[in-house]
DNA sequence: TATGAATGAGGCTTCATTCAT
DNA sequence: AATGAATGAAGCCTCATTCAT
């Protein structure tokens, strides 16, 4: 049947221009901000269709959340693929970027998730979303662990890394949108990239890092 | 007067028992679900006195806010007069410890803080807290300049130094917190050392960091 | 569509009840102790739904003032066109029987519009309220401007006619509800008619008021 | 003993500190913004104290009312003590003067005392308040009846003159407020004596009112 | 199927009055 | 006698969710 094909895909779009509204919502005003009758005003449709396609506000911010892990895992797992074929800074530096390329909606996520845990809504979909998370870590363990045999990285569990450069990331994040470094920070972009340096060398032990050329532009061989 | 002095006192006490009691809400129950009512129930006082000791609930959190900043000022004040006369690592080792002595209550701070400064609430307030953080930001921009005179540190803009400290620590209080790392991490304390250790290398330009030794039991000379 | 047109109705007519039982109660108890809640009840609604259609209480009551305030000036309006053509007391006693038909909706309504005008509520309506009101002016200007010209009337400034007496209707509608009158006020009929031949007459010079007929039933030749 | 009557005088001029404080407070902010802790801290004293000298805020008012109506009434009375020796208008013109001295006042305890009889608060006071205000009636009506008598007034209740001339007085008042008529109103000063002149002609027979002289410097004969 | 009117629990704040000191 | 801290009822408003049309 083709008009029942049709009719799917047309609810699918809906589904997919409720998330987007939600999500522009969300990242202009702030978690608390925003209702059910927001989102479907600016979609053009009742509150009740929000219903139909989603039992509960909790549920599209789920839904926004998976979205976002999912395109994060899917850059990072390329990276890894690439970083196993020669460059070892790749993932560090895809991490990166893909959270950093827009700070607020980042950090958006982090709000919301949080805020669903701690009212301990959804609970089966945020282990859903931390198998997500943790699913690249056998990955990146291999990673690490073969730099450390090596000898190119300090003998830490590998845990140890990827969580130590997770948490610079969750800070940069945090730095970026700051009020009160606001006044202080004048090149953003160089403090980024400062950031992003000493977060492709952590636990480096052969080379002095960054030694003299500037770290933006050519920024040294990485977590080698 | 004995008797009015004392009743000061008791009304200071008081003041700080309704502080207490907030914080210890806001750190088991989370931000949005602790209410004016509950605080009061929780000092078994009634709901009208807290706004004899507070002109609102905003205020009793500004309060709180003013209270830790000021802790950590205090802390970091002391550790940067240590750091002038010799161990210049203290002040990072100060700070972190202080901000990860009780990461629950420094990230609830954050959210209060961002929260305040979103619905714009308090404004006074917080352009007061802002001067008090960055009260400390001159004292340590001059020992990042020595330091880098001295060629010990990569020459970028000082305030790099204590901006993307301040992220990696931001950071570890988030990591401490999250759910997703949480069945993750078996060795904290190791994994805290190891993200201090980081954190106190910093833009080091001379020495390959850790050589070998444990980071956290023998820390190397830290940010010189 | 029928429905669509049903439910706008269906919703129109809940507007309107919520509007009546507004006044209805605010008649009953007056200004300050009426409250959201009771307004509900009354029209057997839940207290949330009064919000679907009012953004506030305050809008209620503006609506409220508003309405009042255009019958008024409808009624004016047309006495105003009538008067043109000839019995120049028409607008007056207009003015004043619609006032006086329930003294006790006009006083309310004078308490409400004093009330957000004090605390400085819609002041956008409360401009709308005057320019409405403001709106026979010019009429009733040129209608005694013509008087005087032809010696009928003492030369005053025009406003001073109908200011003085709506200064007299405010004051007769005040006195309807006054309790320390209400004891001696005996033939209440007589004396509001008695009050309104006095208005009609203001500034009358050539001929002495009231020589000897009754006023109410044949009321001399009024404001001519 | 002289000690209890100091303290007995002190207590006293205590009561009439507060009684001054809350009319202040009251002409400044209007009757809903006024607290009893508002006039304690005026009179710069506790709050308990004011309940040492009035058994309820309500109480206050009442005195407040009392006063301005005892001062009304003492004037008035020496007023037609003077009107039964000659001129006539004095009475008028002493009313007239007494509220419109100072409006917001005389519009201040219209309202405190629709207030009170509304909530039904102190009905014992506000009979008393009503005797009061009646007492004068007799001398008044007097004085009307012989006008009467004397061809000099239409020949209605006697009342009807008190109670339209309360009426055009009252009116006064609120027009000296209205906000609606205050862009209008130029010549404040004229418009009143306009409307006194009114006042004092009410039902006047033998002369064409204000024939030709300003109604405010010489006006007319007055009531008779 | 889509709608949006209706709901009502729950949050913050005010203030007259009481009462222990 | 004076105080002022404490009280708690009461008011207004928000918004996720339901359900009749």
């Amino acid at each position: 049947m083709d008009k029942a094909k049709e009719k799917v895909q047309r609810f699918r779009a809906r589904e997919q221009r409720i998330l987007d509204a939600a999500l522009e919502l969300l990242l202009e005003h702030g978690e608390e901000k925003v209702t059910v009758e927001q989102i479907a005003e600016h979609v053009d449709i009742g509150k009740g269709t929000i219903y139909k396609h989603f039992i509960s506000k909790t549920e599209i911010y789920m839904r926004l959340l998976m979205d976002y892990e999912k395109s994060l895992t899917e850059r990072l797992k390329s990276a890894v693929a690439i970083a196993e074929q020669g460059d070892i800074t790749v993932p560090a530096r895809a991490y990166f970027e893909s959270r950093m390329a827009n700070p607020g909606k980042d950090r958006l996520f982090q709000r919301l998730e949080e805020k669903i845990i701690t009212l301990n809504l959804a609970s089966e979909m945020i282990a859903k979303l931390h198998d997500l998370r943790n699913s690249n870590a056998a990955a990146l363990n291999r990673m690490f662990e073969k730099r450390m045999e090596q000898g190119l990285l300090k003998k830490v569990p590998p845990y140890f890394y990827y969580s130590t450069y997770w948490a610079l990331v969750q800070g940069a994040v945090e730095l970026y949108h700051s009020r009160s470094f606001a006044d202080v920070i004048e090149d953003r972009a160089g403090l980024m990239a400062f950031i992003m340096d000493v977060g492709v060398h952590i636990g480096n032990l052969s080379h002095p890092r960054g030694s003299g050329e500037p770290p933006v532009k050519t920024p040294g061989p990485g977590i080698d």
